[in-house]
DNA sequence: ACGTGTTACTGACGCGGGTTAGTGCCCCTC
DNA sequence: GAGGGGCACTAACCCGCGTCAGTAACACGT
């Protein structure tokens, strides 16, 4: 009853010819030769039949699984609270798709099963690694194994190409902004314990820049969230209790949003009491309140980089160990000078801006027209 | 030099075996009896060998690939925005881990590419496919050629189950919330274009709730967005000018966000002169200013529950054509009872309240601890 | 001594397509 | 008309594993 699927030698018979020469036509195949006459009585078997070639099978002769993973290994809350996740997938596979690659997606937190398996039965023929953590025993074994791994994030003294946005130098373009409204005691708030280096990385740029300014950096200015708005409120707290700051660098948008709440909770207005930098510019960041200065990540083309480099490096060809990618400041209304410099008319107008002011489109919102 | 990998021929030498011997013991199957000495010795050589099977080579030998595809059909824009894009996901990768099966993803733009390939050539056993859309012209060849696929969200007419929130009974919820608020005027701003079953749906449920309280549903009371929060912002700013509303049901969260600002821009205040209700509750929407009330989608049973469905259809077992998962109103500060029923006290008390009484947490916050 | 089971395993084929080493044929050249 | 050289293909092997039919060895009953 059912017709069984196609093979190619159900083409070759159809097309009247071998099975190998539906294969170098499929294929087409540089180096030989197929008449045009051949060639399309093949290409009109093969669509009258609705071929289409066995993935696996494929696989298992050609060696290569034309599969990338993508590890995600955040925890849980942390993945879910990943504004830029989907871009960055995005990203990935469409690198993967452009040579006909597919990607797998596998969330794993740490210590909750492994992905040796992926790499070691060539169910893919590389992966890359989101958030990779010290702790984890089986990446450096995968990594001397001599499997194509590209990390997302950067993992110092692994030997392994690894992609990145600039995160000193985002964090720098942050404070830069505040130092220059003219603000001197300067807040930070971390994205995540300092055991992600993104965490690290962005407080070493805000440490960086303040020295650069000649500013102190007091330990006692730097409080740890730990990915979610929740934490970035209990931070926010914490550090208002401890310190007079007029600016914080929160180094995430999401814990930012947590920030503000806790700010509003203690009776201080942003950006007049006290102006805020976020991180990561997530698209609901132009819509916060006020709307949020904060750093932007080329989301999109963290992932095409990370892609690209895996596909490199599984082709054979060189790849540099690590590639940062530029971020760029996109200030809205969160920030602006200190109270002590600045005029009560500046306060207000701040509040009152329309949307146009305060780029909440961020360059998006405009073009799209009107609804209705 | 380097040591080929290991296939079940060496760890069937190193036993002393045959290879079925091994494919038997590795694979335990049930009706072979294997004594435990051999059976040792099979996975003592395997372990030393280090081996791990060829995946490919298991896949065409089983005729199974033992991978789910998740075709995520929304724009580009619309992924970048879906908040709960990553904890479905989690719920599909989820139900496939525990039965070894992996998941690829593919964010495929309606009109930028297709899926079938992913299906013919063997490569997935079976498609989720989020966001089915009815002028996409592969998915009823699709079902009609007896592949196994999973809706999420509705698509009416095509025979194939869909797994998806009750979206009429979720907006049911929001109004009658409203209703029993003191609400008479309420507006509905749709998540996306109607030509999206989730936003037909989301108004499905408004206009019912309104019919059984015997309120007029005007079709004026209703603005379409599209997904983001800018067209949230425009909708909103079309909807007070066109009616007085004391309260809006925005159907997602993303799209309320940027109803607040279109508030926030009119000189109104939520909840005090509009209150408001959303949809999904993304992580962020305790967040907002006033902390939103919304509809909670189970987003990663949704993903669980979609993944079980579609194991169940490659299995052979019977699946319900259409499965709903449960919703939840969470009320947080966005809801109030309109101004004329309300006293001046109870304005103030919900601007200055603190984090417990308008649950901020919804319930994950507090048991954290405190940071440092 | 012979059949009947049972246990413990194995030989060989097949999954579907990639690929190498060749083969037959025709045309051209000397 | 013999030799040489493309051209257009093909036979056969290989990838690594699952699986069925089968076999050898041994125990048991009669």
């Amino acid at each position: 009853m059912k017709p069984r699927r196609p093979t190619s030698a159900d083409v070759a018979a159809l097309a009247g010819v071998s099975r190998t020469t539906v294969s170098f036509v499929l294929n087409d195949r540089p180096d030989v030769a197929i008449p045009a006459a051949t060639r399309g009585r093949v290409l009109e078997a093969a669509r009258r039949l609705g071929y289409h070639p066995h993935a696996s099978a494929r696989q298992l002769a050609g060696g290569r699984s034309r599969t990338l993973g993508l590890i995600l290994r955040q925890s849980p809350e942390h993945v879910a609270g990943d504004a830029l996740l989907a871009e960055t997938l995005r990203g990935l596979a469409g690198a993967a798709r452009a040579v006909d690659y597919r990607v797998i997606v596998e969330p794993l937190a740490p210590g909750n099963g492994s992905y040796d398996e992926l790499l070691r039965s060539h169910r893919t023929d590389g992966v890359v690694v989101s958030g990779p953590r010290v702790d984890d025993p089986a990446l450096p074994r995968l990594v001397a194994d001599g499997f194509p791994i590209v990390l997302q994030g950067s993992l110092p003294g692994l030997d392994s190409p690894s992609v990145d946005v600039d995160n000193v130098a985002g964090a720098r373009l942050a404070i830069e902004h505040l130092i220059e409204l003219g603000h001197r005691v300067i807040g930070c708030i971390t994205n995540a314990p300092l055991a992600y280096t993104a965490a690290s990385e962005r407080l070493d740029g805000y440490r960086a820049a303040l020295r650069a300014a000649g500013l102190p950096s007091d330990d006692e200015l730097v409080v740890e969230a730990e990915f979610d708005a929740s934490s970035g409120h209990r931070a926010m707290a914490t550090l208002l209790a401890r310190a007079p700051v007029t600016a914080v660098f929160v180094a995430s948008d999401v814990v930012a949003l947590g920030a503000f709440a806790a700010l509003h909770d203690a009776g201080l207005r942003c950006p007049d009491d006290v102006s805020v930098v976020g991180f990561d510019d997530i698209p609901l960041a132009a819509f916060f309140d006020p709307p949020l200065t904060t750093v932007r990540i080329p989301a999109h083309d963290l992932g095409l980089a990370a892609g690209s480099a895996l596909l490199d490096r599984i082709a054979g060809r060189p790849v540099p160990s690590r590639t940062l990618l530029p971020t760029e400041l996109v200030v809205r209304s969160s920030t602006a000078p200190p109270r002590s410099a600045t005029d009560a008319e500046r306060g207000r107008r701040e509040r009152r801006g329309s949307m146009e002011e305060t780029d909440r489109g961020t360059g998006r919102g405009p073009e799209k027209g009107v609804i209705e």
